[in-house]
DNA sequence: ATAGTATGGAAAATAATTATCCTGAAAAAG
DNA sequence: CTTTTTCAGGATAATTATTTTCCATACTAT
């Protein structure tokens, strides 16, 4: 967590009890929405404002400090800074997770044929996860 | 644009106008969102709601015969079905071009890494096009 | 022809996001 | 150690985006 906290102070972006809480759900959740932070958050602060997550999530981005993750179906969902990686999205129970793969060699055939400059890239992947794979076939037998 | 007609009646849409004037937009511009369809379209149809636009576009992605782009700091864009392909973006000019690019060794190396059964991916790559590149490039000579 | 179904349009209702105003706490200046 | 300035949080209003409802009408199928 003090690892974050630095990092808040490097882009000066002022440390309150608030933000530490924005943070700290999203650390643990991993990605989450403006709404969600809100419910999970407003327990320890019974007067935080909706508009505050708001305000805070938009600081947070503009410094580069969270990212961005807009995904069809689903509401916007933030998650901290990291290595670029890819999201795996189950359209069965709408979980969210990473993973790590080595994108450079997908940029690199990318920019080639684009003649862009890439400078950050979004790669979802939707399906059904294992979880929801095994109750399917369970349901099936059972059928 | 019979194709596109023809794959209307495939997935039991009524063909209306309304919903031809549609397609023919998403098929001139590539990605449109549900505003800038409802701004070259009302031209011909002065009486369009744009609530007409929403309840057409929804429907037909329920059908399948578009899909929904979410793209990070723009409105959501539509497209007609097509071949699985990539999208670039320009964050300098905001356009967004299609790109294709060999997805099945890349869904290969997620769904074994990950144990999905993948069904559908979203891959985009921001950066600067190249005639946005060009442009800054001049820029700086003249600076 | 007639009953049933679905569409477009208008307007209202919801939901999501942003802006405004005010108060108070913290940082900077003196 | 005060004074001044800045900035965040909270409440609320205002926007914007999207969905729903209602109605008249056009098309389908009987």
């Amino acid at each position: 967590m003090d690892k974050y906290i630095a990092r808040l102070k490097e882009r000066h972006i002022k440390v309150t009890p608030q933000r530490i809480a924005i943070v700290e759900v999203m650390e643990k959740e991993g990605h989450i929405s403006v709404r969600d932070i809100f419910e999970k958050i407003r327990k320890k602060f019974p007067t935080l404002s909706l508009a505050t997550v708001y305000k805070n999530i938009n600081a947070m981005l503009e410094n580069n400090f969270i990212k961005e993750l807009k995904i069809v179906g689903q509401d916007a969902k933030y998650e901290l800074m990291s290595a670029p990686h890819a999201h795996m999205i189950c359209k069965s129970c709408g979980k969210v997770e990473d993973i790590m793969i080595d994108t450079r060699p997908l940029i690199e055939e990318v920019s080639e044929a684009s003649h862009y400059k890439i400078e950050d890239e979004a790669l979802q992947f939707f399906g059904i996860c294992p979880t929801c794979l095994t109750k399917q076939s369970r349901s099936e037998g059972q059928a």
